[in-house]
DNA sequence: TTTGTCCTGTGAATTGAATAACAAAAACTA
DNA sequence: TAGTTTTTGTTATTCAATTCACAGGACAAA
């Protein structure tokens, strides 16, 4: 697929592409060969025409009368999100979010693997967390070189997170998701996806209250 | 404030509010009593103009040449997405996100408080994870009526996330926060949030790739 | 005073994403 | 064969959120 078509897909659309990824497997795992936008859209819980400009922005053609053809859709997706030669992953701060995180992981995508956690807490280091070899943080450099490591996943205490992405940047690392409460500011060739649980919480609170 | 006002305050200001909140306690706490819009920008990585925004929207004015109070702005955005009598939460499925999540918030915002565990393992049952007591999810409803509990966060395995959404409203939960890689649907009435670890880390995997 | 600087507050323009509306193709139905 | 139904693909519209642009107040210095 063409780079500057790529470019051009909306963030929310390569967040859906993802979710109807994994909602067309289950359907290929259940025999299902083809499925139609309306299918698709009620699995997600949106649009049927969102989901055929999702299709549309990607350059996929479906059938008129069968609707698309699941497993070249799923291989499509693939060949957009997913990189060729798979991508490694490094958790920063192995406390009970960074374990949640590696134990989710664990074994589920093989293109996307945590293959690092670094905490500094000196009963951790050493160890194996749901798979994942625990690092002190000052060797971060030297393993994220060896390991190849373009993605960093930060879930120490808020008051660490600042520092943590700067030592994440001058390591190399070009992705950052960043799950502590702290935001943080990275150079302009880092991506960064922030997401902040209590902010979440706040906001369904709030709308609750309001009815 | 009027209600009317409030319902039209754009969701990604509520979320700013949160987190402009727990920026200015720290700053209280550091003894400032004024803050500028544009210091309030760069601790949070956005422009001025935008803190400005928002703060215009809840109807709060500075002062022209010391900025906005501390303590006033702070105590406003409470009158705002604070309910006046706190609100309690339950979180549904104590795995390791759920366990997570409770260490996370123990002890953390007084008038918003997980209050009850649910799970389906009876090993979990019965005992108390990081302060949050575990009860069978046959039990739900008592549970929930007793303690007043109108929110709940998801954090079962995706193929059990639809049917304990179905729970959850049947009990009268107000509002969900779906942390399940599955996306549940619930009445007009229940206000949905999902957020997937998934999805987010393939999206930065995806921005990674393309530089 | 007057001038200059540094703020706030806000209408107008822009951007980004979701929704509406509909043409056209394919396959039935009468 | 002509009409009906179903579905895709796409253009146009609407809606939400952000950014631009600037008026106007407060103070400091000259």
């Amino acid at each position: 697929m063409d780079q500057d078509i790529i470019k051009k897909i909306p963030h929310k659309t390569i967040e859906r592409l993802s979710q109807y990824r994994r909602a067309l497997l289950i359907c290929l795992s259940q025999g299902k060969t083809h499925i139609f936008s309306h299918e698709v859209a009620e699995i997600q819980h949106i649009t049927a025409v969102q989901v055929r400009r999702d299709l549309m922005l990607i350059g996929y053609s479906g059938n008129l009368r069968r609707g698309y053809n699941i497993k070249d859709l799923i291989a499509l997706i693939g060949t957009i999100i997913d990189s060729q030669d798979g991508q490694r992953v490094a958790v920063f701060g192995m406390g009970n979010f960074g374990r949640a995180i590696s134990a989710y992981f664990e074994g589920r995508r093989e293109r996307l693997s945590i293959v690092a956690g670094f905490d500094v807490n000196p009963q951790k280091i050493g160890t194996s967390i749901a798979g994942v070899p625990v690092y002190h943080i000052d060797r971060a450099c030297e393993i994220i070189s060896k390991e190849k490591i373009k993605i960093g996943i930060i879930t120490v205490p808020g008051n660490q997170a600042v520092e943590t992405a700067k030592i994440m940047v001058d390591c190399g690392i070009k992705g950052i998701l960043n799950y502590s409460p702290s935001p943080v500011k990275v150079p302009e060739d880092v991506f960064l996806e922030e997401y902040d649980m209590i902010t979440s919480l706040e906001k369904v609170a709030f709308y609750v209250k309001e009815h």
